[in-house]
DNA sequence: TTGACATTTATAGGATTGTTGAAATATGGA
DNA sequence: TCCATATTTCAACAATCCTATAAATGTCAA
């Protein structure tokens, strides 16, 4: 991930509601979930939704498919995973006082 | 690092400058670095960095202490451990497809 | 206490972002 | 074809953010 694509993806994680619809697209997995679902799950309006997937689509961070008359967000776990690394790396020069403790509750983990 | 920080922290970090200061503090250390000098190295002008610190420090990314004329800004490094960290376990679950390949980088690191 | 230095705060403007509701587009079924 | 469904796009408006300039604050030294 280069920085013009982090920032618009931090940009894209600093508002509540697209938080959310990360969250939701994590949980969902590759099958995704279709627009009209996560407007439902977060509460808000369709075209408020829309709005917010375009903005995080933008950042990199989701991807769209059509299926029927639905069109289905996943999460791109590939960019999500860019993010984290261009924190560490870009952003703190992998400064282990930053992290190691970052890190320390998934060294145990699967 | 509750979600009402991140969504701070993430706007923080969404923005050019700021983003620049970030590494510029990252780098300075425990030392930290006087408004003026981050001004200079980041090419802005006084009031304009005064404004981006404020924004940081509002995130809980930045600390600031007074020493004699000058004031000195330091990453809080804690904090920047907590957002790495918000990111894997809060937004993807510790979902491990995400956040292995970003802890790849560092496992043989120091 | 005056003056220079370092920084912040206030203010105002323009730019970007977010919300809402209505209209437009695309899909599939009767 | 016509209609219902699913979603996007548009337009208008409010809210927030960024920049620049000027004025205010705090610190030190003469």
């Amino acid at each position: 991930m280069d920085e013009r694509q982090a920032l618009i993806a931090f940009g894209a994680m600093s508002q509540e509601t697209r938080l959310k619809i990360v969250r939701l697209l994590v949980k969902a997995g590759p099958e995704g979930m279709a627009a009209g679902i996560i407007a439902e799950t977060a509460g808000v309006s369709a075209s408020n939704v829309s709005f917010h997937l375009k903005e995080l689509e933008r950042g990199g961070l989701v991807t769209a498919r059509r299926d029927a008359r639905s069109i289905v967000y996943s999460a791109d776990y590939q960019a999500l995973s860019g993010l984290i690394r261009f924190l560490m790396e870009d952003c703190c020069a992998g400064n282990p006082a930053i992290c190691q403790p970052a890190l320390a509750c998934r060294s145990s983990g699967s």
